[in-house]
RNA sequence: GCCCGGGUGGCGGAAUGGUAGACGCAGCGGACUUAAAAUCCGUUGUCUUCGGGCGUGUGGGUUCGAGUCCCACCCCGGGCACCA
């Protein structure tokens, strides 16, 4: 028997034994509980992993495994995310098809992910690009289809010119591309959106029902970004003098019949006309009746048909009174009003420009063109300066009647609210920011009290109304409710919920994706492909580099663009794709029933295994794939496919592995961007280079860094359960650390101070332990080890629960500590001890096994056991014998530790009051002194306050 | 700027408001060895007049008692970023 940790005598021999049985095989025994552990679905690079990656894959294999001792019917299921870009481009840099070059990669994948034992049940692996899979990513496509819930519009797009395809906007980054880094351009296409905004509130408020981190939580509220205000409308005058308050005279203030009579004629001015009022009902009752309407197509040109008069309408009256449409979501500085400001891109500008001067329309003309040609990038920089251009009109504020400038500012967005904000410098940073640029007057019309003059700009919610005429001294809170409802009563606005969430972009002009179930009709109708002709397959092609002019490289495949559609005429096939995260929103539903052929999931399947117990993966997807599989879950879930509303009950971000990198300093002519330290090089070059233009900095393990540890280099080194024991051990799961070669060392010694223990134990072995132990009353070291043992198997269980693996670890180290010591202080145990020592030697091995299961399933076998570990039973802790007997107790005086005493753990209130008093140590500074007080904590602590 | 984490020995880290530093790494001393590696044993926050004092980013507070709770601030990491 070996006494020693020796991976390469037997790691490999026990993963091929676990292949020959199929250990890990999803068991669906009737009657065990279920447990569901899942990593996210990795995209495989050519890179292949580092152990980085086992990071993630490590611990949700321990997880599973102890739940799998534990009796649960575990689905630990793995796939591969294949569809994507990066395959596809490296495809036609090499010029080769991306099918078998990813077949290749999730090879290499498998290979490394059982090189350090994870126990996938791979029968149940799938791709992404499998047709069998994407099959029913269309499937499902035709579901939010057939709930309204996929759509098609001309939008513009982000346009990246290397990668020539359209990105999301979660895909840029800074105005560059993610992938490619290259600035990215506007360009306009018809493309397919899911409209993932109709699910905002309900993806906001299931957020309060799931245990995920509180970090991720807030991170989707942030992106989802609810926010509760108030829209409404501007009467808006052109030209005259630049009037502010100061120049206009006093304001009439409420009573007034000047002021009353105002702001009813502005307020009937900007009041909808009766075509606008009958064109709202309208459009209600369209939608109602296009709900009972079969299929969506209907649905949907209904709504366009209405939506083209509706403009018609809106045109006519804005050239009747133009007004102005604002949202704020702080109606309770609509008194504070000194300017309004609109985006660029808003439609009012053009009538703008016909009514100004030409000086002034000029001006405009050339802010605009100056916007527009500015990135996104540099638009929404940071610090930037403020610029703006006034537009030579006014807007009336219907609460005083004040006529403020609009100016026309990028630093207010088109694609958030209605395009136009009151500006109320008092009381918001950027307002206060623009009005001091362009000389703009400030008013306070918010205080945290009456006359306390707090400095602004004063943004903070928790105040009341100043200078606001019948409003003054309302609470902030207070006053929006009157001043919504006030509004509504008007006529000329509404409270209304506000998102910042946008519909989620699935079109891709690419190749390499799931193919889009839809026929183009002469008419320009879309017709769905029946369920019967799915999958629409993606055709084998030679050449299918993008065609660089927007559309996708499938559509100079003939054979795939001309169908007949459902009416037996021409038609032409969609060849956009679907992005990735379509394809990645649904397969922890197909792992639950991976082969079925005749629809995507069997229900009961689905109902047995969903929701997903432990979902494990990196933090950087805490916003996109997550919320894109919880609104699919959700449609899926009202359309009655799938029992639950959200996948993921349980969520766990891992670290990352950090390693050097080496950086330069820049050189003369080289720009840092805002946050960047130095520029980063090869190995190679940093080698070649003086020392003092190179530094290093701990960043994430990445095949583009040069930094990374395969997992086959660290199984070499260190074994496989080194390797992962180390993982486990180094840091908090959730925490990234550097990785380092002499913490590894640490966790291949501990391993051999086990086979070493184990080695000694052996002897005194015996497996029948369990039918005499309880029966023996055991004193001296036969107990300290039966508490060690159930002190650790306690420990190991709700350690692993929590996902503490780095102190379950530790717990084991110490176990290992404590036995040794009982075996040096008796070398020749008695029977009771032995029996103690048997137990404690299986327990060792059992809860050894899901951190070090090849270990475990050697030690096993090696003590002449039969059997996997992985089959075995979890070992059961009894409370009662990891308790201890005599406990430390702290003495206290003051709050300072002065002695510590062993009494009995159950030592009662007086006995240890009084044995602390008795201490010698506590005399000496209880001299001269009074005792007023003391404090007792059973089993912990006296504190004696005296003075 | 906003949001989310986090700041504890030389290092990674542990600690339901109750003895700060578990466990490991590195270091130091010793055993074994011709020697080294490996292994094992001991030791290791810091200052000290050897009584004890000081110690969990800083400053306050609550408490008999604070790494832990509250307030203000500083620093580091990540995310978002002019979202009205």
């Amino acid at each position: 028997m070996a006494d020693r940790y020796e991976p390469v005598q037997f790691e490999a021999r026990w993963r091929k034994r676990w292949a020959e049985a199929d250990l890990f095989r999803t068991r669906e025994e009737p009657g065990r509980p279920k447990f569901y552990g899942l990593d996210f679905f990795p995209y495989p690079s050519g890179a292949g992993l580092s152990v980085g990656h086992c990071r993630n894959y490590i611990p949700t294999d321990v997880l599973c495994r102890m739940k799998t001792m534990q009796g649960f019917n575990v689905l630990h299921p793995m796939g591969f995310d294949a569809f994507g870009l990066p395959a596809e481009n490296e495809a036609i840099a090499k010029k080769t098809t991306p099918a078998p070059m990813i077949d290749r990669y999730a090879e290499t994948y498998r290979r490394q992910m059982d090189l350090v034992g994870i126990s996938y049940d791979w029968s149940r692996s799938f791709k992404s690009s499998d047709p069998s899979y994407y099959k029913w990513t269309q499937w499902i496509f035709k579901v939010l289809y057939q709930r309204g819930l996929a759509y098609r519009k001309p939008a513009s797009v982000n346009w990246c010119p290397v990668d020539n395809t359209v990105l999301a906007d979660e895909e840029v980054q800074g105005g560059l591309c993610w992938r490619c880094g290259t600035p990215v351009e506007k360009k306009w296409i018809p493309q397919w959106f899911f409209k993932i905004t109709a699910y905002a509130q309900r993806l906001l408020d299931d957020l309060d029902k799931i245990d995920w981190p509180e970090g991720i939580k807030q991170m989707q509220r942030n992106w989802i970004g609810r926010s509760e205000g108030v829209e409404f409308s501007m009467r808006v005058v052109f030209g005259g003098p630049a009037a502010s308050r100061a120049d206009s005279g006093p304001l009439p203030m409420p009573g007034d019949p000047d002021l009353e009579a105002l702001r009813t004629e502005v307020a009937i001015e900007v009041q909808p006309s009766p075509e606008v009022e009958q064109a709202r009902r309208l459009a209600a009752s369209i939608e109602d009746a296009a709900r009972s309407i079969e299929g969506p197509t209907a649905f949907e040109k209904a709504m366009d048909d209405f939506e083209r008069h509706a403009e018609k309408i809106q045109v006519k009256v804005q050239d009747k009174v133009p007004y102005l449409r604002v949202f704020t979501t702080r109606i309770d500085t609509i008194f504070g009003v000194t300017f309004c400001v609109i985006a660029p891109e808003h439609p009012l500008v053009e009538t703008l420009i016909a009514q100004a001067d030409s000086e002034t329309a000029e001006a405009i003309r050339n802010y605009r063109t100056e916007a527009a040609s500015m990135g996104e990038q540099d638009r929404l920089a940071a610090e930037r300066e403020k610029t703006g251009v006034f537009s030579g009109a006014y807007a009336i504020n219907p609460a005083n009647g004040a006529r403020v400038p609009i100016w026309i500012a990028d630093y207010v967005l088109m694609n958030y609210g209605t395009g136009a904000i009151m500006g109320v410098p008092g009381h918001d940073e950027r307002d206060f920011e623009f009005a001091g640029k362009f000389g703009l007057e400030v008013v306070r019309v918010i205080d945290s009290a009456v006359g306390a003059n707090e400095p602004l700009p004063f943004p903070a919610k928790d105040g009341v109304m100043v200078n606001s005429g019948e409003y003054e001294g309302l609470t902030v809170a207070e006053g929006q409710r009157r001043l919504g409802e006030w509004i509504e009563g008007l006529g000329i606005g509404e409270r209304k919920v506000n998102f910042k969430l946008r519909d989620w972009l699935i079109s891709r002009q690419r190749y390499w994706g799931c193919p889009i179930p839809v026929i183009h009709t002469k008419d320009g109708e879309e017709q769905l492909v029946p369920d019967d002709q799915l999958p629409v397959y993606l055709p084998e092609v030679e050449n299918y580099e993008p065609s660089g002019d927007g559309s996708s490289p499938l559509t100079r495949i003939p054979e795939f663009v001309n169908v007949t559609d459902l009416d037996g005429r021409l038609g032409r096939r969609e060849t956009d794709t679907m992005g990735g995260f379509a394809c990645s929103s649904w397969y922890f539903l197909r792992f639950c029933d991976p082969h079925n052929e005749d629809r995507a999931w069997d229900k009961d399947k689905v109902d047995y295994w969903m929701p997903v117990d432990a979902y494990v993966g990196g933090a950087e997807h805490a916003v996109m794939h997550l919320l894109y599989a919880r609104f699919w879950t959700k449609v899926l879930f009202d359309a009655g496919y799938v029992p639950v509303d959200e996948p993921f009950q349980r969520l766990q971000n891992q670290g990352m592995l950090l390693a050097p990198t080496p950086f330069r300093k820049p050189r003369p002519g080289e720009k840092l961007s805002v946050g960047q330290e130095g520029i980063q090089i090869t190995f190679d070059e940093a080698r070649a280079l003086p020392p003092e233009e190179v530094f290093f900095r701990m960043e994430k393990m990445s095949k583009s860094k040069g930094n990374v540890v395969t997992p086959e280099e660290a199984v070499e080194k260190y074994g496989a359960d080194g390797v992962r024991i180390f993982e486990l051990f180094v840091a908090p799961f959730e925490q990234s650390v550097p990785w380092s070669e002499e913490g590894a060392t640490g966790a291949v010694r501990f391993l051999s101070r086990v086979f070493k223990l184990v080695a000694e134990l052996a002897p005194h072995y015996d497996r029948q332990w369990k039918t005499s132990i309880d029966a023996i009353d055991m004193e001296g070291v036969a107990r300290d080890v039966r508490r060690a043992t159930h002190k650790a198997i306690l420990k190991s269980t709700h350690d692993i629960e929590r996902f503490a693996f780095n102190t379950y670890i530790s717990c084991l180290m110490t176990f290992v500590n404590e036995v040794n010591e009982a075996i040096r202080k008796s070398p020749d145990p008695d029977p009771a001890l032995r029996l103690a020592l048997s137990e404690a030697l299986e327990s060792l091995i059992l809860i050894l096994s899901p951190a070090a299961p090849h270990s475990a399933d050697e030690l096993w076998e090696s003590i002449g056991n039969a059997g996997f570990t992985f089959l075995h039973d979890w070992p059961t802790g009894d409370p009662a014998l990891a308790a201890d007997d005599e406990v430390q107790i702290a003495i206290q005086v003051n709050g300072k530790l002065r002695d510590t005493l062993t009494m009995p753990a159950g030592a009662s209130q007086i006995e240890m009051e009084s044995a602390a008093r008795a201490s010698a140590k506590v005399q000496t500074h209880l001299e001269g002194k009074t005792v007023r007080k003391v404090v007792v904590v059973p089993g912990r602590l006296v504190n004696i306050v005296a003075n």
